[in-house]
DNA sequence: TGTTGTTTTGTTATACTATTACAGTTAAAC
DNA sequence: GTTTAACTGTAATAGTATAACAAAACAACA
């Protein structure tokens, strides 16, 4: 009997991918989303987002806040927290708790269970998704889970090719 | 067809049980542990897992490092934190990375994925683990898991009886 | 358009979490 | 008993995050 196959998408993110087309469409989606339900997609909140965007490595909030205060969009910590907290709190980015740092959602729009798929050397983070939620496989004896965070750290494909080397 | 049943046991320390045998036995645990691998369960280390087991409830290193100070077994910071990444080292603790805080293992010997169940109001935290480990089901596309993270954030089964009142 | 209520931004201050570095001590190995 | 490695004590500092409140921008509506 075959397992049931988890596994819905590539990581996006560690393979390689059109990036620029990653990005354009990671910002239409949350423009569009923004219209839609009427939250304010404000600068500070964009270009965070686009800074997110940049990369798949995940930032701190100081290092975002520092390309922040470079273009003059506020240059203290909580201009940094509040839009990164408004686009985590919409789905637009996500928080890596193991790093205390933040990436672009990779998968905007799709509403399942996230695994980061983190490379402990170069911060780069991969988005993979279970087809099959482990939430609902828990939360038996009564505990009712309302978030999961399934974060796995490693090696990425690049830095074990540089490890080898 | 019936989904495999991956949960293989309750989740400890969110359901009713002997406490004070569930304390005896990690303790031993660690001990026995300790004596076979040739660690030093020094008295700084036996004492932050004392203060862990003491409940089922996160802890920060400064809310044990406090009740360190009091006993007189250190009171700067580095003093909690070794103790505690000693204990997490070698399997006696968890870091629960959503709360920056730590927890005793509430099933020691064991070596499988554990699936840590948060309650939000409590900060009670159970130990569940899965029988087929996810990690073998992502990892595809080249990334190699060394370690996995798996926290669900939720109300525990007492949260919820009082949150209906 | 002007008024009003709400959301967002600016700023200060502070709280919380964690590590580096180095000196001193203790315990194990030989 | 000397050597060596591991652990502890301490000071200084780095990194992460929030509370509180004033000012500005915006939306809703008269
Ligand atoms: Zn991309
Ligand atoms: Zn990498
Ligand atoms: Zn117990
Ligand atoms: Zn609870």
């Amino acid at each position: 009997m075959k397992k049931p196959d988890r596994q819905e998408m590539p990581p996006v993110g560690l393979v390689a991918h059109d990036h620029a087309a990653c990005v354009a469409s990671a910002l239409a989606q949350a423009e569009t989303r923004c219209a839609q339900e009427g939250l304010r997609m404000t600068p500070v909140r964009r270009r965070t987002l686009e800074i997110l965007l940049e990369s798949h490595v995940a930032m701190g909030a100081y290092d975002v806040l520092a390309r922040l205060a470079a273009e003059g969009l506020g240059d203290k910590p909580p201009v940094a927290y509040r839009a990164l907290s408004f686009l985590v709190e919409h789905g637009f980015a996500h928080r890596i708790e193991k790093l205390n740092a933040f990436v672009a959602c990779s998968h905007p729009g799709e509403s399942h269970e996230a695994v980061f798929l983190i490379c402990r050397k170069c911060h780069k983070v991969g988005e993979a998704n279970l087809a099959q939620p482990i939430s609902g496989e828990i939360g038996h004896d009564g505990f009712r889970v309302e978030r999961m965070v399934i974060e796995a750290e490693g090696l990425c494909p690049d830095c074990q090719r540089l490890e080898a080397a």
